[in-house]
DNA sequence: CTGTTAGCGCTTTCAT
DNA sequence: ATGAAAGCGCTAACAG
């Protein structure tokens, strides 16, 4: 089992190493009969040329870096996934590198320094690899502007951003938007909205689309109507029953992830508010646990693996030093269940 | 940008090649002095070293190669995190490949032929790239004897087992059997199970571990209480309701799945049995929603960081000619949560 | 159509 | 303490 190479092939196959190679690439004619001789001889042995003396010669290695700050996080893999679907098409090669931040350093992104160094040593290696480009999966969308130095090697963001590179994000605001348009669509006027916090970005873009809808759809405005929520499911259970017990209480809640829209779920279920009968309500993400829940909960699911598949196509873009769209943001897709009806009465 | 190499560097410090190469790797003691220069100039052309050129001559690349049916499905990133986790601590490289499985050919897993050229083509890449091993993580337990031919390079399969190969995998009656023994202490006698199908290895096992605790406790036991389903929601919505409208229903039901356990928990809702003042369920798997559904289900987390690392423990073992154990079953863990509690009238 | 050979960027033996 | 040079397994220019 000692390691078979070309020279092996080509000292049995009686020819040349040059053939050998011939034959591998399909770089010139190779008689018939020689290159038959030399096939046989590589099944034979089950030779597979050795892949780092070729990227060694060739100065390429097809091999694109992905860098995801963590596996684990829910919309991670599909993203890597649509990395995955892009490399097959185009014969691409991906040397995945998982930062276990979560796991490493919880939620603490703002302890910026204590997670630099592990990105630094990431993208160094990737380097001393040899990969044409990096792709970059946050697991969170923020500013990470002036925390990787690629030393001018091609990067592009997705799931966050800098204000140089370019960078792969949903659109937030068309799709709280959507999910507004849906409601009113329903019959709904009386609409709450439960936010995550206001330090994040989607939290903003997803009020924009609110508000937008508000205006355009000219519906009643109502200050109790808006709350802020932390992400967590706890928020939306609270903010839910303080909702619900407003004299006048809305009659459908947009809630910006599902985890608070599940909160909100069961925070109407220990009220004795039927959804969707009295209430309506919409998540946001699709997490998997969104269809399992009672009622099945109607939500916005993330171009997750478009933004894989995008920032691979924008990446390789920029390797050839083509132009690339430096701010594409995929639309998300309402995702319709069973927690939205036409308001009570309608 | 132009790739700036060894030779560059040797000639910016006036010093050959070989003296770099001392002071990139330790090798031999440097002059302070001589030692500072060169660190100096690495850092000006922010030089790595390449790490082909390095694998090529050292004939090492301690890299493992990480064939992953598909990363999408639900237990496989965790696996990965704990491979990562492993090469982290041991300084060893992943190449991860990512087979689509789930997205190319869904749950066709008989038609094997469909997916066999996709494994080799992934094994055939792995070698080319001079892996020291591979790590193969399923989809789903099963076996897949004569399916990959890896012609003497190291395997270790987890989430899945050949007849010749090492594998990992948790330890589905011990499991079973440690959530029954749990529901006895609370005070349950009358304890249903919801199967997945019985083609499937995991399923018989935990019938296994069911079986044991009946016996063990010498539990009352009823046919009517033993439902085959097929792991999709709607058969433990179905068999739960079967099971409900027993004469003599059981107090606990144990699901071999969160999937159909939330199937079991609607079912109760719709016929007004409360969970779990009047019934109590036991899930399996600890799939995100579990912790979202109303009540929280108590569940069986499965050990899959463990597994992963273990995978790699083994085979590392393996490349270097150690003894190892080849099926070895790291224990799944009870989540309590609140679908158990004492039966009724206890 | 096929063979000879230089060299990709590094490590390491052998000299000094 | 440092340098010269061979060679890891391949590709491709050059020669025949």
């Amino acid at each position: 089992m000692s390691k078979v190479g070309i020279k092996d092939i080509a000292a049995r196959a009686n020819v040349s190493t040059a053939t050998v190679s011939y034959v591998l690439n399909g770089t010139r004619n190779v008689k018939p009969a020689t290159k038959e001789r030399v096939l046989r001889v590589i099944e034979e042995l089950n030779f597979k040329p050795n892949a780092i003396a070729q990227s060694l010669k060739n100065r390429r290695t097809d091999t694109i870096g992905v860098i995801a700050e963590d596996v684990t996080v829910f919309n991670v893999p599909e993203i890597i996934d649509g990395i995955n679907d892009y490399a097959d098409r185009h014969d691409l090669h991906i040397l995945l590198t998982n930062l276990r931040l979560d796991k490493r350093i919880g939620r603490g992104f703002d302890r910026v320094e204590s997670y630099r160094k592990h990105m630094e040593n990431a993208v160094a290696e990737l380097q001393g690899k040899q990969v044409e480009g990096i792709v970059y999966i946050g697991v969170h969308p923020r500013d990470l502007t002036g925390m990787i130095d690629t030393h001018g090697k091609p990067i592009v963001y997705t799931y966050c951003y800098t204000q140089d590179d370019i960078s792969i994000q949903y659109d937030d605001e068309q799709a709280s938007y959507d999910a507004m348009a849906y409601l009113v669509k329903q019959g709904h006027s009386k609409i709450a909205i439960i936010s995550g916090t206001m330090d994040s970005l989607p939290s903003r873009m997803r009020f924009n689309g609110f508000y937008k809808a508000v205006t355009e759809f000219s519906l009643p405005f109502n200050p109790d109507w808006i709350k802020m929520g932390d992400w967590e499911t706890e928020s939306g259970f609270r903010l839910a029953q303080e909702l619900l017990s407003l004299p006048e209480p809305p009659t459908a809640i947009l809630a910006m992830n599902d985890v608070m829209a599940a909160g909100v779920l069961r925070a109407a279920s220990e009220a004795g508010v039927a959804v969707p009968g009295e209430l309506s309500v919409i998540g946001f993400d699709n997490r998997e646990f969104s269809g399992y829940l009672t009622p099945r909960m109607t939500t916005l699911e993330l171009p997750l693996h478009e933004m894989g598949y995008r920032a691979m196509d924008s990446l390789m873009k920029a390797i050839r030093g083509e132009e690339v769209d430096r701010n594409q943001s995929p639309a998300c897709k309402l995702i319709l269940r069973d927690s939205v009806a036409p308001p009570p009465g309608d």
